[in-house]
RNA sequence: GUGAGUGUAGCUCAGUUGGUUAGAGUCCCAGAUUGUGAUUCUGGUUGUCGUCGGUUCGAGUCCGAUCUCUCACCCCA
């Protein structure tokens, strides 16, 4: 007979293990998201974490099945684990069509699945907050989802000086290029996404690839350089573009008056990769670690016509786990602490059954309990009570105590008293 | 898909030009302390040195391959 050794089980590459320590920070993150954007009237819903491939195909194109899970069913169907999640949003939204009362918010928190490398800040499956409003073209839109982006932020602890949320707008670009007369924009935006990526130089060059003259190309960099709204009204001088103008002032007077001013700022070096943004984008950067972008969104006014639905106009945008723990972690922003118990149930003489039917009397009473699991010296319940973070010993067998008594210990002030359970129930709502 | 770096205890890391039985801190466990936790002291467990092969009398150390993780490129929804 021979013995193998079997190989210990390996966590798949790009994914994560939370222990309890790594939940704590998870939800610590979820419960913001989800406390700020239920003040804000979105409402929560969810979609399954698989979809028909061609639900992604459709709007990305079919290149983008290199870069998700995917596989064929027992049913023979093509079926890929969600990349994102705009598309099911729309789906739900089409499906429902007219039994939707628009405009409506939404959000949801969705784990992600992209089969790509994994690096910093890039998992192949994580989270990702995502809001959206839906059935309105109002650029109040855009101001509260901008302004429940920063409200987020603000809350997580950063300030407004540790990141900016840059806006710029599809439909100023496109109109601008128009106005220079420049080819198709579907052309020209992915170079105008990779501008500051690859310097001023391979810029024009590759602008003059795709048969841009160097006064059209000085244009643009000059348009995407402004830093003020002043600036870019030097520049531009069609009505549409005057338009589009108008739109981002708007939203910037909405957004400063209503006080979140500090963290906006004109970036018209923004375009965003993706082909359905119609009108605002905008991506929060971090100012400390080279500006990288921790969240990004836009308006997208014709996707669900584009997926076979009627036009529902729409704006959102997605903020994920992995660069949002790491700026956090960076700002020393992420909870410490342990699991909050509220009492921990000791015996002198470990009395199991005692210790047992006490720990229910105080769960019944609503609060959070722990106990030993089998008898073992005071010293070391002592020691489990400190470790998992309880606020009071409650000992069912103290001297001290009468019938229908407890004596008890405030573990972080060290003081002992003696009461009964309504009395040590009232001394922890203290 | 391309390139660079990395891998020694659960974790952070030492380990001499190749030389006997691979170390420290931390964590964990037990005791000092049989009616009381965070400090202190004492003792203890923990390893296919990522894996496979090669060179050598001898490999954690040198060579090759492979895997892993990290970082960057591509891509970025």
């Amino acid at each position: 007979m021979t013995t193998t050794k079997v190989q210990p089980p390996q966590l798949p590459k790009g994914t994560r293990d939370f222990y309890p320590e790594d939940m704590r920070i998870q939800n610590f993150i979820f419960d913001t998201w989800k406390r700020i954007a239920l003040r804000f009237g979105y409402e929560e819903y969810e979609g399954p974490m698989f979809e028909h491939l061609e639900l992604f195909t459709g709007k990305s194109g079919d290149e983008i099945v290199s870069q998700l899970y995917n596989f064929e069913d027992k049913g023979g169907r093509a079926i890929a684990l969600r990349p994102e999640m705009t598309p099911t949003l729309a789906r739900l939204v089409i499906q429902k069509g007219n039994a939707i009362k628009k405009p409506f918010k939404w959000f949801s928190i969705p784990r992600l699945f992209r089969y790509e490398r994994a690096q910093k800040g890039r998992l192949r499956e994580f989270f990702q907050l995502n809001l959206d409003v839906l059935g309105t073209e109002s650029i109040y839109a855009e101001a509260d989802l901008i302004s429940a982006t920063a409200t987020m932020l603000l809350d997580f602890g950063l300030k407004s000086t540790d990141f900016v949320i840059g806006i710029s707008s599809r439909k100023l670009l496109a109109t601008y290029l128009q106005e220079i007369g420049t080819p198709s924009a579907d052309l020209v935006y992915p170079v105008l996404d990779r501008r500051l990526k690859i310097g001023p130089e391979a810029f024009a060059e590759a602008l003059a690839a795709i048969g841009l003259s160097t006064e059209q190309s000085q244009k643009i960099d000059a348009l995407m350089s402004c830093k003020s709204i002043e600036e870019v009204k030097k520049l531009v001088s069609s009505p549409s573009s005057i338009e589009a103008l108008h739109e981002i002032e708007d939203l910037f007077d909405i957004l400063t008056s209503t006080g979140f001013g500090d963290c906006i700022g004109l970036d018209l070096s923004i375009v965003r990769g993706l082909a359905y943004y119609t009108g605002i984008v905008f991506e929060v950067f971090d100012k400390g670690k080279a500006m990288r972008a921790v969240a990004g969104g836009g308006r997208y006014d014709s996707l669900c016509e584009k997926l076979g639905g009627a036009k529902v106009p729409g704006v959102g945008f997605g903020m994920g786990d992995v660069v949002l723990a790491d700026l956090l972690r960076d700002h020393d922003l992420l909870p410490t602490q342990k699991q909050t118990l509220d009492l921990f149930i000791a015996s002198f003489s470990t009395d199991m059954k005692q210790i047992f039917k006490t720990a229910n009397i105080f769960r019944q009473m609503g609060f959070n309990v722990s106990h030993p699991l089998s008898p073992i010296k005071l010293g070391k319940q002592m020691e489990l009570a400190n470790q998992q973070g309880a606020t009071c010993v409650v000992y069912v067998d103290g001297e001290n105590a009468k019938e229908g008594e407890f004596e008890f210990k405030d573990l972080s002030k060290g003081t002992m008293n003696v009461g009964s359970a309504q009395r040590i129930s009232e001394y922890l709502k203290q």
